[in-house]
DNA sequence: ATGAGGACCTGCTCGC
DNA sequence: TGCGAGCAGGTCCTCA
């Protein structure tokens, strides 16, 4: 699912539903859904067996559960990638399996299971040891790597903005890139960019630091916005532990509305092709910079 | 060392 | 009705 607010939803729902409970079985329903897990599907299996998810934490699109075996301090997570069409669903254990379905987690307690759905299978699950991360914290191994999100305690807006400007690229690529801040994708870069009034390719090494505090701050808006609403989706691909979708799809001003009127100056919405995806923008509002970094 | 491009998947919709 | 093309909210690896 994903950009931050969808996982962030996901997230809590996982907490509700999962901390305190002992696994009992995990039953890998299709090898590639377990492919980060390096040692393979058993391993993953014996290894969640038997523990207890003592938390849900979350950076930017990577969601985690803590894992606690005999009482001890967490060591190892369980982490989730939703990737482009992942899901985790509270279901109860009689429920018939879903035709993309993944992994499914088994409790001690016989109540419902958390399994992993996942059309696309671009996203998966993997067991890890904690590591320290950016900003000191505790986050998996291949979590290590990944940038503070811009909603987290601790994200530095200062060092943000000139890292961004260190930068030789266009602005909705970096903003893109989860090493530099981390959480946002493709509606979310074009909503932060339209509010801030910034074509998406603008070169980054150009904006000025008013500009950096403009991206920023609608970024952390719209992303704040739609988590309020229980994030954005346009069809039952994106839902939370429930199956419910959110309803922040409303409340777009660019993204998916390629002709639409401008909600600011009545100009039509226009598409690019960019980074193999689309990028929505207001041709008034957001004009093509001289020098543009596609 | 950065940055850009392609690979990895399934399923839906559209046009011919 | 069938079929290919194009598209979908992400991340990673490789190559320049």
């Amino acid at each position: 699912m994903p950009e931050l607010p969808e996982v962030e939803v996901v997230r809590r729902g996982a907490a509700t539903f999962a901390a305190g409970r002992t696994i009992a079985t995990a039953e890998v329903h299709h090898p590639r859904a377990v492919r980060r897990h390096v040692a393979g599907g058993a391993d993953l299996a014996a290894r969640l067996a038997g523990v207890t998810i003592t938390g849900a934490e979350r950076r930017g699109k990577f969601l985690w559960l803590a894992l606690s075996a005999d009482g001890e301090p967490a060591a190892e997570a369980l982490l989730v990638h939703l990737g482009m069409s992942g899901q985790l669903l509270v279901q109860p254990p009689t429920a018939p399996a879903e035709k993309h379905l993944r992994v499914r987690l088994a409790f001690a307690d016989s109540g419902p299971d958390l399994r992993f759905v996942d059309q696309r299978t671009f996203g998966g699950l993997s067991v890890e040891p904690l590591v320290a991360g950016h900003g000191g914290r505790q986050v998996p191994q291949s979590v290590a790597h990944i940038a503070l999100d811009p909603l987290e305690a601790g994200f530095d807006a200062d060092a943000f903005g000139a890292a961004l400007r260190r930068r030789r690229t266009g602005v909705k690529r970096a903003l893109l890139d989860q090493t530099l801040i981390s959480g946002i994708g493709n509606i979310y870069a074009d909503e932060a960019l339209w509010r801030a009034k910034l074509h998406f390719a603008r070169p980054t090494e150009t904006l000025r630091a008013a500009e950096v505090e403009r991206v920023l701050a609608g970024a952390v808006e719209v992303m704040s916005a739609a988590l309020e609403a229980g994030g954005t989706s346009f069809d039952s691909l994106y839902v939370n532990v429930n199956g419910e979708s959110g309803y922040f799809d409303r409340s777009l001003h660019v993204y998916g509305r390629e002709g639409l009127e401008c909600a600011r100056c009545g100009s039509a919405i226009r598409r690019d092709a960019f980074m193999n995806r689309s990028s929505f923008s207001c041709p008034r509002c957001q004009p093509r910079p001289r020098r543009a970094h596609w």
